[in-house]
DNA sequence: ATATTTACTTGCAAAAAGCAAGTGATTTTA
DNA sequence: TAAAATCACTTGCTTTTTGCAAGTAAATAT
């Protein structure tokens, strides 16, 4: 795992320093509820995202230790990315992250049923995430 | 408010284009947790940021409505600037983010109390950085 | 054997971040 | 009350990061 030059010692300084830019969450997130897994399904965001940048990106998710790389079970060719336990414990924040954005923007249908349930049972929601993410283990 | 042109119409994307960068929640923090208000103690944060970024940070957290600026109490040269209701509700994602860290990496002495507080009771943390937000006002 | 898929890389232009110095309005100090 | 200091920025310039388009090598499918 990579050792970072820490701008700082505050806690909010060294999460942002491993996820605080625009990409790595939108990565976190289409792993964890898009349940994406390989780099030609992650570079088809709706965000568009450049393939150097996912490139990057996936590298320093890796050494920040919040993403693994694993063989594919069906092809060689393939990828397989998951989320390391660092990275499924990033589940809280996803959450919050998308309650305030439902207190400030239009939810789109797709995702009113996630921030239902989020809503319904926020605790509920987190420890089912972390169990089908576990599952497909 | 500023009308964005948005990636996509996800939650999470709509959040990180709001506060998605390495700086713009390091102020967040500052105004929250450090009870910073004017411009000079926010460009002496331990991370050290440039006074250029640091003003197009804050018009940009301005223009998504996060924090807003008001005439200092003590004098004319000075400018107040505060959280709004849609700053204060980032607490919870700053929450998480110092228990996701707590996790991670080691926390600094003067930061421990806060972190101690969150774990005992989250909701009651929140609750009461929300109160003392709003006397200050 | 050839074409296609997959996971990237490379080269270059554009945008953003970072540094150092400067500015003009207030406010304090001598 | 004139000069020095404080305050909130701005400006100019360099460096770093992002983004786009095209390319590559290994594996798989046809």
């Amino acid at each position: 795992m990579k050792t970072q030059k820490k701008r700082s010692d505050c806690p909010v300084s060294f999460s942002l320093e491993a996820f605080g830019d625009k990409w790595s969450l939108l990565i976190v997130r289409d792993l964890m509820l898009k349940k994406k897994c390989t780099y030609g399904e992650l570079a088809k965001s709706d965000e568009k995202i450049a393939t150097n940048i996912l490139a990057a990106r996936l590298l320093s998710l890796e050494e920040n230790g919040i993403i693994q790389k694993l063989e594919h079970p069906d092809s060689k060719a393939k990828v397989l990315y998951q989320l390391t336990q660092k990275g499924m414990d990033l589940i809280p924040i996803i959450v919050e992250i998308n309650l305030w954005a439902e207190k400030y923007t239009d939810i789109p249908e797709k995702r009113k049923e996630l921030l239902a349930q989020m809503n319904a049972d926020k605790e509920g929601f987190i420890k089912n995430a972390f169990k089908e993410l576990e599952s497909n283990r």
